[in-house]
DNA sequence: CGAATTTGACCTGCGC
DNA sequence: GCGCAGGTCAAATTCG
């Protein structure tokens, strides 16, 4: 019992910290096999849930870099498993790198981006 | 060794 | 007012 009120303090201290300041949300589609597609950033998986909308589970990731707390949410089409949406919310603090791969991606993001 | 990843549990907001 | 859903964090474990 101790155990689950140092656990419930701890949590309540970081949700005290919430931030009613909302960032600008932008939906991207992209077509790809593989969940995390390198678009020249780190990401860091936080967390996994399964949304209704949809019978496939939802990925979050976070940016980890110097000043990129950039958060970007991965959600796999019902309809089209092979289709993914990309929601990045935030803005980068930094230039992203030019990676071979990106380019190989750049190909797959030819198609129709919201 | 360090970093990254995974799962579970808990909390908040909104709708009716 | 209550319930539901979604979202996030912590800890533990594993890999290179």
């Amino acid at each position: 019992m101790v155990s689950n009120l140092s656990i419930g303090a701890t949590r309540k201290k970081k949700l005290k910290v919430r931030k009613k300041l909302r960032e600008p949300r932008f939906c991207f589609k992209t077509m790809s096999d593989v969940d995390v597609l390198d678009d020249g950033y780190k990401w860091r998986k936080y967390g996994q849930k399964v949304v209704k909308d949809t019978q496939h589970p939802r990925s979050y990731y976070r940016c980890t870099q110097g000043d990129c707390r950039v958060k970007k949410r991965i959600e796999r089409l019902a309809e089209d498993p092979r289709m993914v949406i990309t929601t990045y919310e935030g803005r980068h603090a930094h230039s992203p790198s030019h990676h071979e791969e990106e380019s190989q991606a750049s190909s797959k993001l030819n198609l129709f981006w919201q």
